[in-house]
DNA sequence: CGGCCGATCCACT
DNA sequence: GTGGATCGGCCGA
């Protein structure tokens, strides 16, 4: 399991890079489910215009944001969907980081009872809504603590390390998606993913 | 308290 | 390529 200190840094676009190759567990009604994270987005706290938090903005939806780096934030989009977040840096600092892809590993037939489906295919788990639903991640998760199991009955979800290490050259970086409201931020190349085959 | 809209996905054409 | 689903958060009155 990925430790404190990995989320604790200072810098969210070196952690969201760094995500990638690491490995999203689940425990949901006792059926363990898990992919490794192939794509990432990076919000930058207060001063960037597509955080939830921009300009300092608290409110209990995003009052997760503040909480110590390793907790997870997830909330409801479009009404239907529920977007996994990690929270970075110190207590204070509303950093945080969308998981919008996962190459699914342990688990495949509860994430096709998940969705309904009877295989996945290469895109089944590209898109940060269908991060969530494969993994049975839901809104009502938010807040919970990926490292100290405390926080985090029965420990429901993680993040761990396999020793996979992505070559920089392997990662495709570009402006985030679906934030142009955000004016200027929304150039900033804060999205990563490792490149398809 | 009302209204607008979002870090999206899928079915359907 | 397009539009509908669906509802909580946030803002302004």
């Amino acid at each position: 399991m990925l430790p404190r200190s990995f989320y604790l840094r200072s810098d969210v676009i070196r952690i969201a890079r760094d995500l990638l190759g690491k490995y999203l567990a689940t425990r949901v009604d006792g059926r363990l489910s898990s992919g490794m994270i192939c794509e990432t987005e990076a919000y930058a706290g207060i001063t960037d215009r597509a955080s939830h938090a921009f300009g300092g903005l608290r409110s209990a939806r995003t009052e997760i944001m503040y909480r110590l780096g390793g907790t997870a934030y997830v909330y409801l989009c479009y009404g239907v969907h529920s977007l996994f977040n990690v929270v970075t840096n110190l207590e204070g600092i509303p950093d945080a980081i969308l998981i919008r892809g996962i190459i699914p590993a342990e688990g495949v037939a509860e994430m096709c009872k998940r969705t309904g489906k009877t295989t996945l295919d290469a895109n089944a788990g590209i898109g940060p809504g269908k991060v969530a639903k494969l993994l049975g991640i839901h809104y009502s998760l938010s807040g919970l603590d990926l490292v100290d199991s405390v926080k985090n009955p029965s420990q429901a979800i993680w993040i761990e390390d396999r020793g996979i290490v992505i070559k920089p050259s392997a990662i495709l970086t570009g402006p985030r998606v679906g934030v142009e409201y955000a004016g200027p931020d929304s150039l900033l190349p804060y999205r990563f993913r490792i490149q398809p085959e």
